[in-house]
DNA sequence: GTCTATATGGCGATAGAC
DNA sequence: GTCTATCGCCATATAGAC
């Protein structure tokens, strides 16, 4: 599946379009922004792609695949789900900082074609199987009980938030809290996976095993 | 300082320009879309807004002033920070709820322009007010050991996580989880608001009053 | 004060030169 | 296969009519 990175103008465009795409977003990006950042003409961009929305598509795919790395694997290990979700979260958290504005990208495009997205991760059953695999898993251990019951979306829901949403707004509270230091910012972020993970476990430890009240 | 909802042409402007400007964002708006909405030719906008930057200027200030409606009341209320937080969370869940498209359009501006949305917070004192007095009193009660002392970036991140993500990601979420029914996840938002209120009680607890281990 | 005809510029796309 | 000259459209902006 790894051409071993051919250096072709194709590629070089390819990370190009990555780059501005990311950064700008669909609408803000101009082909003459990507021709200028692959080094050629604006109007030779055309010979490549001869629209905006192919040389987007043609991008897209390999950006929603870096978002799901090394989870699938993680999600799939034959492990109690209190036991995975250390790990789960700090994965989760790791492959965020290694693609800081893909969160706010995915954001951005889901409010401008949901339906891109929503193809996107159907399309490739790699993609569905471990969440659907790690759903069944979290509704079985709560049926035994060893998970307290609650709807599948408040554990999902807080799940997500508690990761994505800090890495999303990584700008603005880097000047808020951090007077700017961005390393600081990131530093945050990784001392803060025990945190969240400590923060679920206490949600769904079922009431018998820790509460006294 | 209201001054009584005039239907000047003005008025109709602004408030097809929150409209559209909201919902598509500051890129994909064009004039056009905005002079549709208010019911007139494209080309008279520009009577009444000479640019498309000072038509956005003038509906910036009066949407991020959206966003912090009664909170201020609230956070500035004399009451220990575990008794506020109900109702900070309550009434920070309900103003999201009705500006559904806020969110995401506040984080794409941060995103486009951060400095815009800095100036607009930071020019109004009543705006940083209530804030900074929420801050102090939080350091001071994890002083006196009324809270669990942590940084305050952690309390911070994780109440706001908590209230803003899942609306958020509304339409993903609805579509994913509640097969599409926008009502349903409505109802979820709300009900989640103790969920989020225990979360946050139990995360700024002091150990000695609640654990035993 | 309200609106329109027209100018100006930029962007995406095509046809065709090297 | 690689790139450029050029077209045509659409969006913003202005000058000026009613």
């Amino acid at each position: 599946m790894s051409t071993e990175e051919v250096i072709t103008m194709e590629n070089r465009i390819l990370e190009a379009a990555k780059q501005v795409f990311v950064r700008k977003g669909y609408e803000a990006t101009k082909m003459g922004d990507v021709a200028a950042e692959a080094g050629i003409g604006r109007t030779a961009l055309h010979y490549y792609y001869r629209t905006k929305e192919m040389l987007f598509d043609a991008i897209f795919d390999q950006l929603m695949g870096d978002l799901l790395p090394n989870l699938g694997v993680i999600m799939n290990e034959d492990l109690p789900f209190l036991e995975k979700l250390p790990r789960i979260v700090e994965q989760y958290v790791k492959t965020l900082q290694k693609n800081p504005l893909l969160p706010i990208f995915v954001i951005s495009e889901l409010q401008r074609d949901p339906e891109h997205i929503y193809q996107s991760v159907l399309k490739d059953p790699a993609r569905v199987e471990p969440i659907i695999h790690l759903r069944t898993q979290i509704q079985n251990e709560m049926e035994k009980g060893l998970l307290k019951k609650m709807p599948l979306i408040y554990t999902a829901s807080t799940l997500v938030s508690l990761v994505v949403f800090p890495a999303l707004v990584r700008k603005p509270f880097t000047a808020v809290f951090m007077d700017g230091d961005a390393e600081k910012y990131e530093a945050f972020l990784q001392e803060r996976i025990p945190f969240v993970t400590d923060i679920m476990i206490r949600l769904l430890t079922p009431d018998d095993h820790i509460q006294h009240k």
